[in-house]
DNA sequence: CCGAAAAGCTTGCATCTGCAAGCAATTCGG
DNA sequence: CCGAATTGCTTGCAGATGCAAGCTTTTCGG
């Protein structure tokens, strides 16, 4: 018997290789962000007050908190985030949005967009797409770090 | 408006996270294999004659030349998998399957069943699952490394 | 109120990965 | 047939990432 599950689950994995490796690329050449930076920046956008502690962003983006801190610092020199402490709790480091974090990820999430199309290019009717976005909402509904 | 297309790519990537950083804790566990490790042995699996180039395999595996000459060295040394050459183009070295890899890639496939069943758990009907393999096998149809 | 436990963050170390350079073998162009 | 370009593989170097350890601050238990 062929395993309807098992193969879509290999297939989900595929293909996201795929869409990633292409995503990189452009992100590299145009933004000069990689995918995980630009979803870092994703994260904060949503947040209240555009700004999460380094804990909570760890695990919206599925990684550790050093990955988190490691990330944050370039992307501070750049001017895309601040560092920002509680008054209550000074553990807390707050990364924050900055204002040219936002603009840059309009940008970004324009790109994001472009190929987004491309993937589906034409032989996709819209409602096979967002066929496609329930069920994998649905597969890890619960999990941390859905972007809207 | 909402950008369904946007929406599915964003998803796509999310879930294969999700999924993929659970097969890693199970595989590293039980199988001391790396889902990438995984993936090679189950490339040659397919292949014929159970080999593989190593540009060959670098490109199903979406990865680079090095990474595979890397990849390759410890799991000879557990003897998953043997180097061969070509005695017609002395600059082939096949990265061959043994049979010790075949069995590993056996337990490890029977891990990944398990997984996928649980990862699509009773609320799934088989329609919707092989509705969501068809997707993600025509978003990425004619690239290279699908595993069947 | 005090000491123990926990939480948030950072840093050292190890691993994985890609790119560019280098080496050996093959193929191509004339 | 010969030199140039190409191909396959490996290796040096740099970047990204996780875990474990360590530091500071907060919270918990009695």
């Amino acid at each position: 018997m062929t395993d309807k599950t098992l193969n879509s689950i290999l297939r989900l994995l595929h293909a996201s290789n795929v869409i990633e490796a292409r995503l990189a690329a452009e992100f590299a050449s145009v933004h000069g962000l990689s995918v995980n930076e630009a979803f870092l920046l994703m994260q904060l956008e949503q947040a209240p007050l555009q700004r999460l502690p380094r804990v909570e962003l760890a695990k919206r983006l599925l990684t550790s908190a050093s990955t988190v801190t490691r990330m944050a610092a370039p992307m501070e020199k750049l001017g895309l985030v601040t560092r920002q402490s509680d008054s209550r709790d000074a553990r807390l480091a707050f990364v924050v949005l900055t204002d040219a974090g936002a603009t840059k990820i309009e940008e970004a999430r324009a790109t994001l967009s472009k190929q987004a199309a491309n993937a589906f290019k034409d032989r996709w009717t819209a409602e096979e797409i967002g066929q496609l976005s329930d069920l994998l909402g649905r597969l890890v509904a619960g999990a941390p770090g859905e972007l809207a």
